[in-house]
DNA sequence: CTCTTTATAGTCGTACTGACCATTAAGGGG
DNA sequence: CCCCTTAATGGTCAGTACGACTATAAAGAG
């Protein structure tokens, strides 16, 4: 603003000469939980929409900003007690004149990732509170299904040219693990070769543990554990999986040569 | 917002339950022009920061949406007729309570960039509107250098996997200008024939005008036009070049080998 | 006509990536 | 205890992309 058309001379000028607004935050909270994205989703106790789910939000207080705000709500909603240490980022403004039917709201939405996802604590003022998993949280209250949608989407890109991936995972985690947050938000299956050797070859996006090498639980060869690393970048990117061109339906390549078949001597040739 | 919390109950709550904020829009226009990177500014008439420039910006109005404001207030201040095929864009919203000393002020700031830039229409309400070169536009009224900073940070960023550059453009242009818009924003050279290469090989970036190849003008040999395609992503992206990693002054290798001086055999090795 | 400037064409070697194959190290069953 | 399954890891190979240049073409300036 600072621009203040129309208002001239104005001297600390007077707060009804503009629409007064109501400025709220909205939290896109995702995990990845058994092998599925998972949204944190509250359930609306009074109208409008009310048992409709929706993303936890709520005011901006007087003296705090947006980004603080979106804090707070993050540690009530959740429940825990430090979330300093999390990742918690701005999407972007929604301010269509309509979105809240009863009065004019300007909602700042924030996006936010989780490791380990503890169990909301389903009390306090809303009427519950839950993790849901992103297919199936359809129908959201208010436009919240755009800011989810906004969010995911900006989730997905955010993977392919940093290291955010790590914000979903503990403290200490597998590249498997790793990877399934790639293959979970993406919707993707990845080649583990690959994906390992990408992860490796970008220096300080992961850093080996010295110690351990997780036996438990698992089924197959132990896992190496790895931690975050210093790095915030990923230069060249690891770019998600064309959404699969056209299959092209081989357009009928000249009838003739099934000829002497020199068979692919690809796999076998290298085998022996 | 929509959580309300402490307000249960409230139907159709009370404006004045929660403190009411001026929401304004702040405006960052870019354009390429004589090679520079500019911005359109204006200098304020009054406190706060009397004389100093501040991007372009005004209140939301009760009836329209952020993005509305933003594109009716970048008709303002350009003067243009038309700017409904403009790139406006969000970048994100400030709202750190100080951030105005007058009062609270939450401003979603947008970031717009223009083809030919019309000399802004100095009258009008603000002192005067101007472009400026964005270097050497420092120290603006109120946050506006960060976010400034931002919208330029932002920009830089969408041209490498983004076929946005063609914004910065006429609606023909040579691949000459193309690199330049590149090249501008970035601070950067870049090879031409591999920039060339590049740009052509990516379907629907830039398709070529059927007649003419403009001779005037010019020195050199004329160049073929180009104008915009229907893409709207770059995959695989154009990175900029890396910031030039450490010159690493030779941590005095193991004193030995400087050996047969196998001697970079680099630029003069293929220039004989 | 020559030099300078800009556009455009093509080459070469390396980096990166996708598609695979192979081996290692558990755990589960028979 | 041996064999099968499951996962993690270690490699190979070929095609693509890209950075660094060289070469040629087509103006305008002198």
């Amino acid at each position: 603003m600072e621009g203040m058309k129309g208002m001239e001379g104005m001297e600390g000028y007077d707060k009804h000469a503009f629409e007064p607004f109501a400025v709220t935050v909205d939290l896109a909270v995702f995990t990845v939980r058994a092998g599925a994205l998972q949204v944190l989703l509250v359930e609306r106790g009074q109208q409008p929409y009310a048992g409709r789910w929706a993303l936890p939000g709520g005011f901006v207080l007087p003296e705090e900003s947006a980004e603080t705000a979106a804090r707070r709500e993050l540690a009530e909603e959740t429940g825990l007690s430090d979330v300093s240490g999390l990742h918690l980022e701005q999407l972007r403004t929604y301010s269509e004149p309509d979105r809240d039917p009863r009065m004019r709201v300007v909602s700042v939405a924030y996006t936010a990732l989780l490791p380990d996802p503890p169990e909301p604590r389903g009390g306090g003022d809303a009427a519950s509170a839950r993790w849901l998993p992103y297919d199936g949280a359809g129908s959201l209250a208010f436009d919240h299904d755009r800011i989810l949608a906004d969010a995911r989407e900006r989730v997905g890109a955010k993977l392919e040219y940093t290291c955010l991936a790590t914000a979903f995972c503990p403290p200490q985690f597998t590249l498997g693990e790793l990877q399934q947050v790639y293959e979970t938000v993406w919707g993707t299956a990845l080649d583990r070769p690959n994906f390992r050797r990408k992860v490796l070859a970008t220096p300080g996006f992961v850093e080996p543990v010295p110690g351990a090498a997780r036996l438990t639980g698992g089924r197959g060869k132990p896992a190496a554990l790895y931690r975050a690393g210093t790095a915030t970048a990923l230069r060249p990117p690891l770019l998600r999986p064309a959404p699969v061109p056209p299959p092209v339906p081989p357009v009928s390549p000249p009838v003739s040569p099934p000829a002497p078949a020199p068979a692919p001597q690809s796999s076998e040739g290298r085998s022996a």
